[in-house]
DNA sequence: TTCCTATAGATTGTATACAATATATAAGGG
DNA sequence: CCCTTATATATTGTATACAATCTATAGGAA
């Protein structure tokens, strides 16, 4: 049950998946089979499998004999995603550190934490440095989980994690927000390496609905391209979760 | 995001994930594409699809160039599944009773209950009473959670609750087992009805750690066929997230 | 004009053929 | 006798051809 990412880079589903997650192709985009088969110069039938593979992930939407297209998120569904998040990452960390984080990998932790300070002082433009922030975000949150000893977990958690970044439209930035969440992913860090499970685990919960609360308003943008999939309400009422 | 496997009864993939779901193709199972294709008078190219799908599944392992094989839990990954099922069955529960479970599921959920009060009081063959015991199980509980609100909680949840039933000879089962397990279901049913989430949570949880004690222990029988592939240690120490 | 229908085009679904790779078998050398 | 190597078989990987289905366009009737 491990990871189909590995073995799939370089392939076309790796990248067909790549353009999807980086915005290539923007969510709700029409995929045409015969059009991505001459662009990756392959033949339809590996691009065929491809796409029913992220069809699984939930990458795009497939209906039979009309074809597949990039998932086309809701802010509606970014709140489910994030409160699959919430439990899903703060049991990762608990488990992180009740069994301890091995030294390799907190150094390469640390690294990243480093890297993300040189980017906050280096006075990058807003959206440069926002770029940068992301990905150093992502593989914080990736590093730090590896060692939780759960795979099944582990694959839970990427597919909510390795979702279009179009999705971030969705979201309201500002200076203060990547400093706070830089903070956050600190404070996770050192109460993991101290091998406070509780303490991490609440950190990561509050870190993750921050997040979430800097989601747009379900009334200001609705399905931004069309509505015909059977959508749903609400992501769950997490916030009593912590009662 | 909605199940696949709706969209895919009766094709060839709906159609091997069930075998493999019975037991008709046993855990670790070679499956030769040609042979399958003549099982389901087909040709190889919709099955090698299904079973592309099924891999992303987590049912069947593939590695290139060599093919497919039904996926083979140790007891180990089965720790970690039951790990999994702890935190999002707890957590799709409470949601339930928070939202409010609506009349026609709760009768729905009533007549299943009494389902099984017929099917003990039956006197029926152990081994009978339970198969019937764990249809009405799965039913209960993917029933329970349909109307938490977040679909990508249900297919995390199906996920890890749609795996072979071969994995039932990891678990201790006796007469009482059965009985308690029955009588967890009709508190946490009692509990979602009188809108008492975190009560109906809690019940969950104990309910799936008591199935996860019945696990024969590992060191009894360890990787049943091969060990070739690269296993995991422990499902997560998720005894100590009730602190 | 507007709606329905029929045709043409585009796209997906399946089958088959062949190439590439892996596995099993048999022969030869140490 | 065991190990290595070469061959043959089996199986997967890819491409292509054609059928089935859907979509868009154009034409005609109310």
């Amino acid at each position: 049950m491990a990871a189909l990412s590995d073995i799939h880079d370089g392939t076309a589903y790796g990248r067909i998946r790549q353009m999807i997650l980086c915005g290539d192709l923007a969510m709700g985009a029409r995929i045409i089979e015969t059009r991505i088969a001459e662009q990756l110069g392959q033949s339809r039938t590996p691009i065929r499998e491809a796409l029913r593979l992220l069809a699984s992930d939930g990458l795009v939407v497939f209906e039979p004999n009309r074809g597949y297209e990039v998932v086309c998120y809701t802010p509606a569904d970014v709140r489910e995603i994030y409160s699959c998040r919430v439990l899903l990452e703060s049991e990762a960390v608990r488990l992180v550190a009740e069994r301890g984080l091995s030294p390799d990998r907190a150094t390469s932790l640390d690294a990243l934490l480093a890297e993300a300070d040189t980017a906050f002082a280096a006075n990058l433009a807003p959206e440069l440095l926002r770029q940068r922030f992301l990905a150093v975000n992502n593989q914080f949150h990736q590093l730090l989980y590896a060692g939780c000893g759960n795979e099944m977990l582990l694959s839970m958690i990427r597919k909510v994690t390795d979702i279009p970044v179009g999705i971030r439209h969705y979201f309201r930035f500002s200076d203060d927000l990547l400093a706070g969440s830089h903070a956050a992913h600190r404070k996770i860090f050192q109460a993991t390496i101290n091998r406070q499970p509780e303490r991490a685990s609440a950190l990561m919960r509050e870190h993750i609905w921050t997040a979430k609360d800097r989601m747009i308003d379900p009334s200001e943008v609705e399905t931004p391209t069309d509505p015909s999939e059977g959508h749903h309400d609400n992501g769950g009422a997490d916030e009593k979760s912590a009662a």
